[in-house]
DNA sequence: CGAGTACCCGAGCAAATCACTAGGTTTTTG
DNA sequence: CAAAAACCTAGTGATTTGCTCGGGTACTCG
C-alpha cells in the first residue's frame, strides 16, 4: 500500500465523476479543467481504474466515463490500489526465511498486519461519503445542458448482465438516484 | 502523508530497538544485521528520527540508540512523518483559489480531512503495541551479556514535550492508552 | 595518550517513480 | 466525412529510493 499524490489525484477525479455523472458520461477534459490535472495523466489513471472495473467508458462524442458501481460500493482503498500498483517491497516478500536462522524476520507479518489495518480503514470510507461531504460543503454543480447522450433518456436499461460468474459488478446497472 | 517502504524500514527498525533497548543502547550495526537493512541507510533514517526527538544516541564504544520516550508514547505516525519529509503536494497547497473562479478546489479540504483521519489512525497505533505483538508471536531476544553501558539505570522519564510547530499532526501529544 | 567504537555528515549514484507531454489509433456521433 | 472523445505507447525531466563511499567527530577503555 502506497499513499502518494497519485492516489489523491485518482480520488479527486473519482469524486468529480461521482458528483456529475448523473448528467451522463463525464469527459476527462472536463475533469482536467475543473481539477487542474493534466489530461494525459488522467487518461493513464482512468485506464487503470477501468481495468480494475471501477469505471466504465463510452467512446465517441458525448461519451466519457461513468462509475461502474454505485458510489457507495466504491471505497478509497479500491481507488488507491487501482492506481498505485501492487508493490510488495521489503526484500522478504513472501519467503518465510528472510533471516536464515529459523526465526523469520518480523517485517513480514508485522507490516502485513499494520497494512491490513490501513486497508481496512481506507476501505471503510466510501466514495459516496466523500461525495456527500462535498455536497454538504455547498459545492454546486453547473448543469451542462449541452449533453449529447444524457443517461436520463437512456431507454433500455442495457441489460449488460455480465452474466458474471463472480458478479463483482453486477450491481452496476441499478439506477443511481445520485 | 506518504506511506512507502521507507516508512516501513523506519518502523521495523524502531520495533527492533524497542525490543532490545532494555539491555542498553542498540547499535545500528546490530539492527542492520537482524533486519537486513543497509547500515548507511539506517544512519540516515536514525539521523531524522533523532532530529525529531524520537530516539537518543550515545556515542563511543558501548553506545548506540535508545528510545527518547516510552514506547507507549511513540506512534507509527510519529515515525513515518519523521522519515518521510513533510510533503504537502497537490498544487493548491495552502492557497484558497486553486481554481480562480471563486470556488476553491475540493482537493484542498477534501484530502485534508481524509489525511487527518489517516494520521489519526496511524497515531492510534503505538510502538509499544507493535512490540507486544512481536513478543506475543514468540519472538525471543538473545541476551547479549557484553553490555558496556546498561541503561537500566535510567531514572527520569524525560518529559520531552514535542512542541510541534505547525501542529498539523499536533495530536501526537495526547497520551494513548494502549 | 591513542586505538577502537560508534555516531555523524555529505556527496554521489543507479534505479524507480512521478507528473506530464507528444503523437498517434480507434470508436462514435452529426 | 469531420469532430469528439476514449484509448494506447513512448518518452522526458525532475524527484525520490535505497544504497555506497569516504571521511569526520565524540566517546571509552587500556
Amino acid at each position: 500500500m502506497r499513499l502518494t499524490t497519485k492516489g489523491r489525484f485518482a480520488v479527486t477525479a473519482m469524486i468529480d465523476l461521482g458528483l456529475r455523472q448523473s448528467n451522463g458520461p463525464v469527459t476527462l477534459a472536463a475533469i482536467s479543467q475543473r481539477q487542474q490535472i493534466s489530461l494525459s495523466y488522467l487518461e493513464q489513471l482512468f485506464g487503470k481504474l477501468r481495468r480494475h472495473e471501477l469505471v466504465e467508458s463510452t467512446r465517441g462524442p458525448g461519451g466519457g466515463y461513468t462509475l461502474a458501481r454505485k458510489a457507495a460500493d466504491i471505497t478509497v482503498a479500491d481507488i488507491i490500489v487501482s492506481v498505485d500498483e501492487p508493490i510488495d517491497a521489503t526484500q522478504c516478500s513472501g519467503k518465510e526465511n528472510c533471516l536464515g536462522e529459523g526465526a523469520r524476520c518480523m517485517t513480514h507479518d508485522l507490516w502485513a498486519s499494520l497494512n491490513v489495518r490501513m486497508v481496512e480503514f481506507l476501505d471503510s470510507v466510501s466514495l459516496q461519503k466523500l461525495v456527500d461531504e462535498q455536497l454538504a460543503k455547498g459545492l454546486q454543480i453547473e448543469d451542462k445542458p449541452h449533453v449529447k447522450r444524457a443517461i436520463s433518456a437512456m431507454p433500455v436499461v442495457k441489460p449488460i448482465r455480465i452474466n458474471a460468474p463472480n458478479s463483482v459488478f453486477a450491481l452496476g446497472n441499478a439506477f443511481m438516484k445520485s
